[in-house]
DNA sequence: GAAAATAATTAGAATTGTTCTTGATACAAT
DNA sequence: ATTGTATCAAGAACAATTCTAATTATTTTC
């Protein structure tokens, strides 16, 4: 028996994440994901992990990246009508969109503040979902 | 001659706003969203205009739609990958989507707030726009 | 005011990002 | 091993939006 048998051997990625089982093809979505800063769009991811599986399909990396997001292991980020782009970074944080450059930069809220405090919600309002997204330029 | 000469009478909506010819397409579109707080999709604003102009084509809506959101006379409203919506309120303010019914509310900044107060911003970042997105419910 | 130039509108085709369908594979549970 | 369940691949389908080409309105120029 030459090929490894999950449970014998100690994996780059855990075989489960939040409950998440993590083939193949989710691994190299994730590990992808990991290491990128870039907030790349699931065609990015694809044209990428297909270099270490080239049989995979868009379909499957889209089918990840939900099962990724649903799981709450990455984060789903959209700019107006472009293309979904995906975020490894989960903590709470907004994203600033480059004009100029096209990039897309994490944004940090100062420390100590809610978002409750700033916005003039309706009272009993559970919030369970934030999207802060910011577009201009690094002049 | 019968039919107005549109500098002869006294318009419900004026010949121009932000140097933006109105015209009767655009007229429509404009108004119903001025009546309207329930932030529509281009596909309501037309069934509704329709009423009004039976031969408008949904591709007119995209257009005035798109000549409104250029020259900053309603404001394009994106979530997630939902169909856009738009928005007569040209004050900064953010969304609440109420999972529950489905409904998007406008939600004030309390007074005398700043974003970048609040935003951890790279130095120089000249923001031209800024969306805030909430998903929850009201309990 | 007529003619020419420009802008807006329409209908439908095309495009794009994403989801769905179906059959094949892999994995897990019995 | 066998059955059941989950995942995957390929391509078709889909929905929102944009584009194309032809037509109609409006504005400008004479």
């Amino acid at each position: 028996m030459t090929t490894h048998t999950p449970s014998h051997h100690h994996p780059e990625v855990p075989e489960e994440i939040n409950g998440l089982r993590m083939t193949r093809q989710r691994q190299e979505v994730y590990r992808f994901l990991m290491g990128e800063r870039t907030h790349p769009t699931a065609n990015e991811v694809f044209m990428r992990i297909k270099e270490a599986l080239p049989n995979v399909s868009l379909a499957t990396v889209y089918n990840c990246l939900e099962a990724l997001v649903q799981h709450k292991i990455v984060r789903q980020v959209n700019f107006d009508r472009e293309p979904s782009r995906y975020c490894p970074n989960l903590d709470e944080h907004g994203h600033f969109h480059d004009e100029t450059t096209g990039t897309i930069h994490d944004v940090k809220f100062k420390p100590g503040i809610n978002l409750t405090d700033i916005l003039d919600l309706p009272p009993n309002t559970v919030i369970k979902d934030v999207e802060i997204t910011l577009r201009g330029q690094l002049a």
